[in-house]
DNA sequence: TTCAACCACTT
DNA sequence: ACCCTTGGTTGAA
C-alpha cells in the first residue's frame, strides 16, 4: 500500500470505471483507477415502471425501488437503476428513454466530476491524499476545498503554442513556442520536423496545459500525432456550433480535449479575456467542472454544475433535460429580465462631487438574504423570519460562492495595489462574479433545472424595494440623488467632497437595507446624457465622469462599444483624458481648446491617410447566415466577401472591415490587402464627430453646430 | 426626401 | 407574460 499527496486533475471513464490524474507532490503525474458504479433514477406510472424494470432485468445493471426528493413535487417512488462503469450510463439512458419517453428521468446526465465530488468530497483541483494499492485508489481524503481563499498553487507546467497571424487570414509560418524558459519560434514547414520538435516538448516536458492561439481550430487537428497524456485515448473533438444567449448568437469554434493534461484555445474560450487563466482555473475549482469545460462553456454551465453538485450532498434529485437545442431567450425576454431592476431617469447634464455608490452583488445578497429558491418562491419571508435555516437549493450554492468573492475583494482592498498577489486575486474575483451575475439569469431561464420565474420576479422586486429604501435614507440626510441605476445610487450634497462625507450614509443605508454597499468613488464632476433624438430625454445608461483620483468611468459612450473603430475610440479617450486631467468643472471647460486640437490633429491623420488600416477596423458580430438578410448590414457584406475568397463564415461570427469608396463599399481583413486611398473618409469623419460630440456637446450645449433636434 | 423595416449593441 | 431600449443604416416609395 503506497500513499501519495498531490492535486486532481483530471477524471474521465475507462473500460473499467474511472481514470483519475493525479498532480503529486513528487512533481509526478500519475494515472490512477478507481471503480465508480453510478446510479440513475426514473419516476412515473407504476405500470411504466414495471414495464422498464423487466426492461432492464436483461441489461448489466443493478436494479432497486427506493423513495427520493424532487425537489418541486417532494418524495416520489424511483426505479434506481446502477450501472458498474460511467462509460455505460449514457447508453442505457439514451436506450432507457427512447423506450419509455414518458417517465421521469433524473440524475441521468450529471458531469462526472460533480458526481465524484458529491461522493468523496474531492472536486477537481483539489488537493488531496491517496492510499493505492498498484494503481488503484483504495482510499481518498481531501486535504483542502474550492472555498480555501490561499490553497497553495498547483505547480502546473503550461506550454503555450501560438502562430504569428490569425490562420484565418492566411496560412502562418511559423509557431510560437513558449514553456519553462524556453521562448523561440518553429517553422511550420517541412511540417515532419515540426511535428517531431512538438513530440519531443511534448515528452520531455510533458506540459500539464498545453495553452493555444487557434488550438482548437487550426493547430490541434492539424497534427497527427495524440497529443493526450495518456497514450491509449484520442482526443476528444466537438463541433464548432452557433448558438443563441443573453439576447446575441454566439459562435463557438470546433473543440479539441485531451485526456490527462488540458488543451486551451485562448481564441476559443468563453470571456477568456475577462478574466484569463486564473479566473478560469478559479472557475473550474469552485464549479466542479473540468478545466477545459469551463473555460470554453459560459458561466452558466458553472453555476448549474454547482446546483447540481449541492442537490446531490443534500439528497435532491436533479431532473434529465432532453437533448435539445438550448430554448432561446429573445432579445425581449433578456430586456424584459434588465427592466428588472429599477431604472430612474437620471438629471441629465454635468455635476460636480458626485458619490456612486454600489450594492455588492446585490442580486446574489437578495437570494441568499432573503432565500429566494425555486421551492421557497412566495415563501421567502417565512424562512427568512424563522431565523437560521439552511435555505433553499440556490442560496445554499451561492452563500460559499458569495462569501468567497466578499472575502476575496476585502482581502484586495487590504493588500498594496502593486502587491504581485493582486494580479491574480482580481481576475479571481472576476470569475467569481460572472457566475454570480448569472445564476440570477438561470433563475428565469425556462430551461433551467432549478429555475422559476416566480423567484426571479421575486429579486428584482426585492431590488427595487432596497433601491427605493435607500433612495429614501440618502434624501432624509440631505442628499439630493442624481440617478440610480440597478444596483448604484448617484448622491450629492454641498459640502461632500471626499470619501468621508460619504461614509454615514453608506452605513445608514447599508443598515436599512442589509445588502453591503460600497463607494464606487467620488467624481469630480460627471456628464449624464440625455437622449440624441431628444434632448429632453435623460438615457440611464450613458454617462462620463472622472474621479478623485482622476480615474475616468464612462458607460454606453462610443468608447464601450465594440464596434467602434479604434482609432474612434482612441480619440475620444483622448479627450476624456484631457478633460479628466482638470480639477473642476469650471476648469475643464479651459481644456476644450485643446479637446479641439486633439480632434483637428486626428482628422488630419486620417485625412493625409496617416492612420494605419487596423485602426480603422470596424469588428461587428453577424447575427444570422449570410444569405438570410433582408437588407445586408455592413458585416453581412464583408462577409460576402469573404466568402467569395472561399473561406467559411457562420452566425455569430464577428466579421472585421474597413469602410471604403465605391464597391464593394467595405473591405473584410484577411481578403488581400487594402489600397489607403480607398477609406471612406467622409464616413469616418462622421464616426468621429459622433463621438466628439457625445463628449464636448454637454460642455457646450448652446455653441454646437446644429442645432437639436427637438420631437 | 421621407419613412418603415431592419440591425447591432448595451450589462 | 407583460411591457419594450437607443442609435444607427438600408432601400423602397
Amino acid at each position: 500500500m503506497a500513499q501519495i499527496t498531490g492535486w486532481l486533475i483530471d477524471l474521465y471513464p475507462n473500460e473499467t470505471g474511472l481514470a483519475l490524474w493525479l498532480l503529486g507532490e513528487d512533481d509526478e503525474r500519475h494515472k490512477l483507477h478507481i471503480d465508480f458504479p453510478v446510479t440513475l433514477y426514473a419516476a412515473g406510472a407504476f405500470q411504466s415502471l414495471r414495464q422498464a424494470w423487466r426492461f432492464l432485468q436483461s441489461k448489466n445493471v443493478s436494479l432497486a425501488r427506493e423513495t427520493r426528493r424532487d425537489l418541486f413535487s417532494g418524495e416520489r417512488a424511483v426505479l434506481a437503476v446502477t450501472v458498474h462503469t460511467p462509460a455505460a450510463l449514457p447508453g442505457l439512458f439514451a436506450e432507457l428513454s427512447g423506450e419509455f419517453p414518458a417517465l421521469d428521468y433524473y440524475d441521468a446526465d450529471i458531469p462526472l466530476p460533480l458526481r465524484f465530488a458529491a461522493r468523496t468530497g474531492i472536486s477537481l483541483l483539489g488537493r488531496c491524499r491517496l492510499d493505492l494499492t498498484d494503481n488503484r485508489v483504495a482510499a481518498i481524503e481531501a486535504l483542502d476545498d474550492p472555498w480555501q481563499l490561499d490553497a497553495a498553487q498547483l505547480p502546473l507546467r503550461v506550454l503555450e503554442l501560438s502562430p504569428e497571424v490569425d490562420p484565418s487570414f492566411r496560412p502562418p509560418r511559423q509557431v510560437r513556442v513558449q514553456y519553462g524558459n524556453a521562448d523561440y519560434s518553429l517553422e511550420i514547414e517541412p511540417f515532419r520536423a515540426f511535428e517531431i520538435a512538438i513530440a519531443s516538448i511534448l515528452r520531455r516536458f510533458d506540459p500539464d496545459l498545453i495553452l493555444t492561439d487557434y488550438g482548437d481550430t487550426w493547430l490541434l487537428p492539424m497534427l497527427t500525432l495524440n497529443p493526450n497524456r495518456d497514450p491509449d485515448r484520442q482526443v476528444l473533438t466537438r463541433k464548432a456550433e452557433s448558438y443563441f444567449s443573453y439576447g446575441q448568437v454566439v459562435h463557438r469554434g470546433g473543440q479539441v480535449h485531451l485526456f490527462g493534461r488540458w488543451h486551451i484555445d485562448r481564441k476559443n474560450a468563453m470571456l477568456f479575456n475577462e478574466y484569463g487563466l486564473e479566473g478560469v482555473l478559479e472557475q473550474a475549482r469552485v464549479s466542479g467542472l473540468g478545466v477545459q469545460e469551463m473555460a470554453r462553456k459560459s458561466p452558466g454551465a458553472g453555476i448549474t454544475a454547482m446546483q447540481m453538485l449541492t442537490a446531490l450532498q443534500t439528497g435532491v434529485l436533479v431532473p434529465a433535460v432532453k437533448q435539445q437545442a438550448e430554448s432561446a431567450k429573445t432579445l425581449a425576454e433578456l430586456v424584459q429580465a434588465d427592466k428588472g431592476g429599477m431604472i430612474y431617469q437620471p438629471l441629465t447634464g454635468l455635476h460636480e462631487n458626485v458619490a456612486q455608490i454600489d450594492f455588492a452583488s446585490m442580486y446574489p445578497s437578495i437570494i441568499v438574504n432573503f432565500n429566494i429558491s425555486p421551492e421557497t418562491a412566495g415563501n421567502t419571508l417565512v424562512a427568512t423570519e424563522g431565523g437560521v435555516s439552511k435555505g433553499g437549493l440556490i442560496p445554499q450554492t451561492l452563500r460559499p460562492l458569495l462569501e468567497k468573492r466578499l472575502a476575496l475583494k476585502r482581502w484586495i482592498s487590504e493588500l498594496d495595489p502593486r502587491d504581485c498577489r493582486v494580479k491574480t486575486l482580481k481576475p479571481r474575483s472576476a470569475a467569481l462574479k460572472w457566475l454570480l451575475v448569472v445564476c440570477f439569469g438561470y433563475l428565469g431561464y425556462k430551461n433551467a433545472r432549478f429555475g422559476r420565474i416566480e423567484s426571479h420576479e421575486a429579486v428584482t422586486g426585492i431590488s427595487r424595494e432596497l433601491l427605493l429604501q435607500a433612495k429614501e435614507v440618502a434624501e432624509a440626510m440631505g442628499f439630493l440623488v442624481l440617478h440610480m441605476y440597478i444596483d448604484c445610487l448617484f448622491v450629492q450634497k454641498p459640502g461632500c467632497k471626499a470619501a468621508p462625507d460619504f461614509a454615514p450614509l453608506l452605513s445608514a443605508i447599508e443598515k436599512q437595507t442589509g445588502i453591503p454597499i460600497a463607494l464606487e468613488g467620488v467624481y469630480r464632476w460627471v456628464a449624464f446624457l440625455s437622449s440624441r433624438r431628444d434632448a429632453r430625454i435623460p438615457v440611464p445608461n450613458r454617462y462620463f465622469g472622472v474621479f478623485a483620483d482622476g480615474e475616468i468611468k464612462y458607460r454606453g459612450i462610443e468608447l464601450r462599444r465594440h464596434d467602434t473603430p479604434p482609432w474612434v475610440a482612441k480619440t475620444q479617450l483622448a479627450i476624456l483624458q484631457c478633460l479628466a486631467r482638470a480639477k473642476t468643472l469650471e476648469q475643464a471647460r479651459d481644456f476644450l481648446p485643446q479637446t479641439q486640437a486633439i480632434v483637428e490633429k486626428a482628422k488630419r491623420d486620417l485625412r493625409a491617410g496617416r492612420v494605419p488600416p487596423e485602426e480603422l477596423v470596424v469588428s461587428q458580430r453577424l447575427s444570422r447566415a449570410v444569405e438570410d438578410y433582408k437588407s445586408p448590414p455592413p458585416a453581412a457584406r464583408a462577409a460576402r466577401q469573404w466568402l467569395e475568397a472561399g473561406k467559411s463564415v457562420a452566425p455569430g461570427q464577428v466579421m472585421r472591415f474597413v469602410y471604403t469608396c465605391g464597391h464593394p463599399d467595405v473591405w473584410a481583413v484577411g481578403c488581400g490587402e487594402l489600397d489607403g486611398r480607398m477609406v471612406d473618409m467622409g464616413r469616418y469623419l462622421k464616426l468621429l464627430n459622433r463621438a466628439v460630440g457625445s463628449i464636448l456637446d454637454i460642455f457646450a450645449p448652446f455653441s454646437s453646430e446644429k442645432p437639436k433636434m427637438l420631437i
